[in-house]
DNA sequence: CTACAACTTCAAGTTCACTTGAAGTCAAGG
DNA sequence: CCTTGACTTCAAGTGAACTTGAAGTTGTAG
């Protein structure tokens, strides 16, 4: 098998070093140790970094990628299952976060057409005060959220 | 003009009053302040702390906000052209991350359709190695990051 | 053998968007 | 008048994802 030093791996991965070490510290990668205790990484861990950074596009927190590639081996090549579920989740997740930008982008689309300047009857005006009515605290919280813009 | 206490505030836009203070701090909003120095919010900042909101959903970070607010007013009302300019600025936005979001996407469904196992000729294969070329240091930056899987 | 780039660890620093805590002041009902 | 909850400031803390720096070691080309 071939080795990749912590500096090759970070140049074909188009990341720092630094965050190897650091994705290393997290458990996501793993590596062995020349008597000398450099890293040397196999190079399938240069598709799991790629990996890494295909799931944090989609939305994913270091600590999600984490779990979720717990269920593929750290050396050789994870098998056709492995690879399928994990894309088809990270596929749904896009799917969502599509939608929900889509529906934002709509909200927004609507206002310009219905002139919301003085924001009596826009579409993005009504959810407003219906949230005052939740109880205290931040109850926008991402992914939940709607964007409200009250009337003047 | 009716005043709001910054608890009222806090409850109709739907965040906590220690953000209102920070979004302050920030100069993002601004606010009056009673005998006893505690701040009275004109109607028209509940309006505009709906806009953040909605902005920090398009992407924008706190200093990006505030440049966009800049060219509107803290007490009254937008004009038309205000308003219209803002929103379609971010809706471009969000067509912009939308069509991101569904590139990635498309690899990935191209992606489980080719069974990658092997990941010799797949679509989210290729741009690896290209991208070794493009010299040291993060070049996969935010927004402009492109999937790569290498192959084993 | 020597120079020098690349590596090592560990602690601390960075940015963003807030939140929390301490210590104290104000406003409103009873 | 008193209590209580809402407010004030300011400093420090949070967490995510890294980066930077210091001080020292290893690997390799000449």
């Amino acid at each position: 098998m071939e080795w990749l030093t912590i500096g090759e791996l970070a140049e074909r991965a188009g990341v720092a070093t630094s965050a190897l070490r650091f994705y290393e510290s997290r458990g996501l990668i793993a590596s062995e140790r020349t008597s000398g205790n450099q890293r040397r990484y196999p190079r399938a861990t240069l598709r799991r970094v790629s990996l890494i950074r295909a799931a944090q596009q989609v939305g994913l927190s270091l600590g999600e990628v984490a779990v979720a590639l717990e269920t593929l081996p750290h050396q050789g090549t994870p098998t056709k299952r492995d690879w399928e579920r994990l894309s088809r989740s990270w596929r749904n997740r896009l799917d969502g976060q599509i939608a929900e930008l889509q529906a934002l982008r709509d909200e927004l689309t609507n206002c310009i057409g219905c002139g919301c300047l003085s924001l009596k009857s826009c579409a993005i005006f009504n959810p407003a005060d219906t949230a005052a009515a939740k109880g205290t605290g931040p109850r926008y919280l991402l992914g939940d959220m709607r964007v409200a813009i009250p009337a003047d």
